[in-house]
DNA sequence: AGGGTAAGAACAGGCGATTGTATAATATAG
DNA sequence: CTATATTATACAATCGCCTGTTCTTACCCT
């Protein structure tokens, strides 16, 4: 299994080298008051042995764990991945000794999951993606005492980087209604925090700004619950409910790109034509979405990640000057086939 | 921010209880041998204190973190992905202690990343997704004293988990041929390691069953270089090199789903049709592929990736029977539309 | 009641670096 | 040629925790 042979460590380096192990660190760290042949002999020695100092017993030493954890639930979407390669882009470039940790949340009790996974030990940052604040968790995080950066969810306590999904909501429904759709369905979720409650009032701003009136009938939710209703089956689900509604719709707009994925399915099972009969668009912007040509909200997801990354590094490098963050991330409509059409008669 | 204040250590919480530090270290790690009273006393004052053990310190000190490692390349791929998932999946499940750290190799010089990573080592795991084991690498992973796993490799002196890519290459081939096809394109990438030649060996080894003789032209490879090939583009330019062979082809086997994709622009933007004219099998089995309706041969990543952290808890749990596992991993096809249609005339 | 035993807690010595300070060696000045 | 400033290096104390060993103390038993 392989275990065995110790590590070289600095004293080997110094005895061999015939000087102390603090000169040994100073070549290490390219302090100024070594001279040159000490520098050269030592790092020659170094060398030979294969020597690398050891991380943690430097971490131990210098007070920091250089360890950035991100906390996110087993059930990983495309938005966690981007998030994630956002972070790593960042970490691994800018700073070589920064490694990412993954708190995984797990499927039950995710909340208590974290306390516990706080409780486990200290990092020099964290990142709570999609979880949202409460009071007594604001508390631990305060008890935490490491920069803490929120995603998705704002917090006067903590630097937030959120998406502002009245806009996003709003783009999208505008979009349509400027290819000339007056009756756009809309496929909800089954939440009603936050996000849902801005997408919808977005939705509502657009039509009231064309001189749409809503109906709430085109608002549909189906009964799937799973991920929330952001799954395909929910999509499907509720595309078909709309489908039902008369007088027809012609466009719709998705919670996600996924669920728009079951809609447009749904729409051709119906034996109708995206975009010619119905227009859709979805909320996300995944892979998929680009190959199929689904249109959709782009929230910027990995750029976000590479900003938390760049903050918490910030923060790292020079506390002193700290400043909150309180940053919103603008979504942008990606507008390809699935609504590119121009509708001429409504 | 809340940072400031200085760290509580193990010694106020053995000050404030009235015991030694030993004491609370074995509160901390439940040590049997603390006495109920003493236990439920330090327990408190670690509450109203609201200390945190340094995991850096606990890490130096044990010598291991109760930390799995995962080395991945910067630029990730669904690949990488759906093996974190995987992973993630078992250590969230199975063992509530054990986190998973992501090595990051960066974008230039993985092995020497890699090599400094480990150095820092102290994780109790190590899981290399893709990287091939050169001797000095070899070396270097036995110095490092803990279980490492190779998925996507072989190596006879660690524990891996592959794939046969001869079985998956002929699979997809043997596919085709019963689908009636007999002039069969493959786009190969650039990277001439164990993984393509056994491809290509899958494929011919079809080829020859179904006594179609191999011809050499039909094996394309573009310039584009970025992914070693694996890229959109780069099928996308392979695919308009096989458009260009005579007798034309009836059928495509990529190497990568991605690399599928722009093979299937390539084939609409020549105006012909997937899988009437065209039939597409691609290798990865991607989501989209899903929704796309590309056939594809599944890995079972995710599953692969369970596998290897089940492997290294049960390293952990009881390393005294410890067994070295190579294991490979079958594939399967998956048939969708764009490979589902039988060719009657050849 | 005294010697033996065992449980529970304290001591002290690491783990492998960093870093402020003391010291030896060299250079500069008077 | 001694006295002082200047380097360059070595010493030793940390960093925060773990753990083998020693020391207490209380409890049994004859």
């Amino acid at each position: 299994m392989a275990n065995s042979k110790s590590q070289v460590t600095i004293y080997e380096v110094a005895a061999k080298a015939g000087v102390g192990i603090s000169t040994v660190s100073r070549v290490l760290n390219d302090s100024p008051d070594v001279s040159e042949d000490t520098h050269k002999k030592v790092s020659k020695v170094i060398d030979e042995l294969n020597y690398l100092p050891d991380r943690v017993a430097r971490s131990l030493a210098q007070r920091s764990s250089n360890l950035i954890a991100i906390a996110i639930p087993t059930v990983t979407t495309a938005f966690h991945n981007s998030l994630l390669k956002g972070l790593r882009t960042v970490l691994a470039d800018v700073n070589e000794e920064c490694d990412l940790l993954l708190f995984d949340l797990g499927s039950t009790n995710p909340l208590e999951r974290l306390r516990s996974k706080l409780k486990g030990g200290k990092v020099d940052g964290l990142v709570l993606a999609g979880i949202p604040v409460t009071p007594p968790l604001a508390k631990e995080l305060v008890a935490f005492r490491a920069p803490v950066v929120l995603i998705g969810n704002h917090h006067t306590d903590f630097d937030c980087f959120y998406w502002d999904n009245h806009e996003g909501a709003e783009k999208a429904t505008t979009h349509l209604l400027q290819k000339g759709h007056q009756r756009i369905g809309l496929i909800r979720a089954h939440t009603d925090g936050y996000v849902q409650v801005r997408r919808i009032s977005g939705y509502k701003a657009a039509l009231k700004k064309y001189k749409v009136t809503f109906n709430p009938k085109l608002v549909q939710i189906g009964k799937t619950t799973k991920h929330a209703g952001f799954s395909e089956e929910h999509g499907f689900e509720a595309m078909n409910q709309l489908l039902k509604v008369s007088p027809p719709i012609t466009a719709v707009l998705a919670s996600s790109d996924v669920q728009a994925l079951g809609a447009w399915k749904a729409i051709q099972d119906a034996g109708k034509r995206v975009p010619e009969d119905i227009a859709l668009v979805g909320y996300d912007d995944i892979k998929t979405s680009y190959y199929i040509g689904l249109s959709s909200i782009d929230q910027h997801i990995e750029h976000t990640g590479e900003l938390a990354a760049k903050h918490l590094i910030n923060c790292k490098k020079n506390p002193e000057n700290y400043t909150r963050v309180d940053k919103k991330i603008t979504s942008d409509l990606r507008i390809r086939r699935s609504s590119d059409y121009n509708r001429t008669t409504s």
